[in-house]
DNA sequence: TTTAGGG
DNA sequence: CCCTAAA
């Protein structure tokens, strides 16, 4: 079936041959067939589990952010937070607030769809371990926030970051280090099972996990931010792959959820069955945070309490945390969103679609600011609408890369709670550094002022999230690309193809594929891969235009290949609707290409297929988009270039669009005789 | 859920 | 892109 056709992937690149396939009902449990049922009777009892304590939850405190500001030319970051066991309005105002980082805590299925892939990829199959009767085990982020917080919102306080905070995260300094060791050591067992019982601490959707190092090392400033803190966003247990030969043992991965995972699981060949039953709990859950999410009105007032005693005594004046408040005031009322429900990607685009920023640099500045450092960017003399042409923004929390950890089935939960902190420990010894996401795009560029990165004030500074990652993550640039198994699919479809693809595509990603690390890296060889294949946005403040630059800087996060799709949107956006339209998001030169090949090869009224082909990553594409985008495609083919508008797409394409169109509908008629074969070209090499 | 088409 | 009838 498709574990064949997968294997190809390996090592053949994407040009699969066009195999007629069965039914998608029969392929489709063909392939579920596999899944063990301890698996997901696993998975239910955690989801179970896992819904309860949401439920709790859903009077649990909130944290949120709040923002505070410098004269000077720091940027500091306020956080605050605290427990609001009975504001269910604070409390959806905070997973309001923190839906763009809170959709990305979903763990995407394309992701897991990934990782079956690759799991199929190895020689052994997951069936070698549904036979060891293991266990699964998927939890959703909250669920794994609970689970791994190690510090509880009662302790929250309202902090104050400064500049210098900043930049020492930044630097992965040893204070954070320390701090969290310390803080590791402190607070786990007792806290890890009373946060479990306690989970009305918990806020659903800006819970903090590991804050300790923030939390240690602000307290050297007297500020304390329980948003500043490391995110677990969800952890699984798998099973260790089969080809390590220690079937009792329990791999067990925290991964994060923004796809910026930095642990391998990848290869583990039990990754399918686990991703079966993630994908199953992953709607669950999924169905349940939505549901809870937007049930509460906001109430702003109720946020005011939250404000209390903690924190800013040292660094801020009263008068900053009222700004602060003001702030938040204002902004929860903008971030009521739709749920996008086919993708957590697709909420996180959706907002920050509607967000005000302009990618542009020359349009989407509004108002001067200054960077985090201090360095004092010129603009701030600018005389624009803003006098302040300070940026004040908060640090919702950090987002810690991914953990992979292996412990044996016998031992404790005791032991493999040490076991977690341990590797905890070491990721944070590793050395961190911080990554900046804006609207789901990771800003990689650091000269850049946050003026030119769109980070201005009147922006959607909720939207900026910062991450923490190993700086020691290796990029690789010098791996000598494609070794079979590391390849991508597309990259290898790329590669083994003839036809040029467009020049996005070609880019060469770094494989990484002779490095150990690479087994850590095959989730970043797709993001990559998407960030290949989206389109290169000219206004993409992050890239700079120069694609080739993403080699050499941070691992990609998948939402980067949303992010450039985004599309500037003003200001005031009507976004409250609920059913608003999605936004548009033309299709690239890059992205018809794909859908040309695609189609080519899998033909017309396979959509999902299509879909699954050349969007795979591209979670806010759906089938029918894909099939519309044809459609379109088919028409734009068929008029005179002359009438044809927007992003004129290359008569190449247009040809073989038409080849195709042409050449599939027959292919269906005499459909029971041969395998149909795509028109021509598009079976190379 | 997917397809197929009209809106 | 949306909406939906059908499958």
């Amino acid at each position: 079936m498709s574990s064949k056709k997968r294997l190809n992937y390996g090592f053949s690149g994407y040009q699969s041959p066009v195999i007629p396939k069965a039914p998608r009902s029969v392929r489709r449990r063909h392939s579920l067939k596999n899944i063990d049922k301890d698996q997901i009777c696993a998975f239910e009892l955690l989801a179970a589990v896992a819904g309860e304590l949401l439920q709790e939850s859903e009077s649990s405190a909130c944290s949120n952010a709040a923002v505070g500001k410098d004269e000077l030319s720091d940027c500091r970051a306020v956080t605050k937070c605290e427990q609001l066991k009975e504001d269910k309005a604070v409390k959806s105002e905070c997973l309001d607030q923190g839906s763009c980082v809170e959709s990305a805590y979903i763990p995407e299925p394309a992701a897991q769809e990934q990782n079956l892939k690759y799991s199929l990829d190895k020689p052994n199959h997951i069936e070698n371990n549904v036979c060891h009767k293991n266990t699964y085990a998927v939890l959703n982020s909250d669920f794994s926030k609970k689970d791994w917080s190690y510090t509880k919102l009662e302790n929250c306080k309202e902090v104050n970051i400064d500049g210098k905070l900043y930049t020492k995260v930044e630097g992965g300094s040893s204070n954070l280090k320390d701090a969290c060791d310390k803080k590791i050591q402190t607070g786990t067992q007792k806290q890890l099972d009373d946060d479990v019982k306690k989970t009305e601490d918990l806020t659903v959707a800006n819970s903090c996990s590991v804050k300790g190092p923030i939390e240690k090392h602000v307290n050297n400033n007297a500020a304390i931010n329980s948003e500043s803190s490391v995110q677990f966003h969800w952890c699984r247990a798998v099973h260790r792959p089969s080809f390590g030969k220690q079937r009792n043992n329990v791999k067990l991965g925290i991964r994060d959820d923004d796809e910026n995972s930095y642990g391998s699981y990848r290869h583990s060949t039990n990754i399918r069955a686990f991703r079966q039953t993630s994908r199953i709990g992953y709607r669950r859950m999924r169905k349940m945070l939505t549901s809870r999410h937007w049930k509460v009105a906001p109430q702003l007032k109720d946020y005011e309490r939250s404000c209390s005693n903690y924190g800013m005594k040292s660094f801020h004046q009263n008068r900053k945390r009222v700004c602060a408040l003001e702030r938040c005031r204002l902004e929860i009322p903008s971030k009521r969103r739709k749920l996008s429900h086919y993708s957590s990607i697709a909420a996180y685009d959706r907002q920050a679609n509607s967000k005000s920023i302009s990618n542009s640099p020359e349009k989407g500045i509004k108002r001067d600011i200054i960077s985090p450092r201090g360095t004092g960017v010129s603009a701030a003399g600018r005389n624009h609408q803003k006098k302040d042409p300070n940026v004040k923004f908060s640090i919702k929390s950090f987002k810690v890369p991914e953990l992979l950890i292996e412990v044996s089935e016998t031992e404790t939960v005791g032991s493999l709670k040490r076991t977690v902190m341990e590797a905890v420990k070491t990721i944070l010894g590793s050395g961190l550094r911080v990554g900046m996401v804006l609207q789901g795009t990771k800003v990689r560029d650091d000269d850049r002022t946050l003026q030119q990165a769109g980070i201005c004030q009147n922006g959607n500074l909720d939207n900026l999230g910062f991450t923490l990652e190993p700086s020691s993550y290796p990029v690789c640039p010098s791996l000598h690309f494609k070794s079979p198994p590391a390849l991508s699919p597309y990259v290898a479809d790329h590669e083994l193809t003839r036809r040029p693809p467009s020049p996005i595509l070609e880019l060469e990603l770094p494989s990484a594929s002779s490095d150990p690390s690479k087994i850590k890296m095959d989730k970043h060889d797709e993001d990559y891969q998407k960030l290949a294949l989206s389109p290169t946005n000219p206004i993409d403040p992050t890239s700079d235009g120069a694609i080739p630059d993403s080699r050499a800087l941070v691992i990609v996060s998948p939402l980067n290949a949303e992010a450039p799709l985004v599309v500037p949107v003003g200001p005031k956006n009507s976004r409250s609707e609920l059913s608003q339209r999605r936004t548009r998001r033309p299709f690239s030169a890059a992205e018809v290409e794909a859908l040309v090949e695609a189609v080519e090869q899998l033909g017309t009224g396979r959509w999902r297929d299509v879909k699954i082909r050349a969007f795979e990553y591209a979670d806010h594409r759906t089938y029918v988009d894909v099939k519309d985008k044809w459609k379109t495609l088919v028409h734009t083919a068929s008029i005179a270039p002359q009438q044809r508008r927007g992003e004129a797409v290359p008569q190449e394409l247009l040809d073989r669009v038409l080849a195709a169109h042409a050449y599939w509908p027959k292919q269906h008629e005499k459909h029971h005789a041969e395998a149909p074969k795509p028109p021509s070209q598009s079976i190379t090499e």
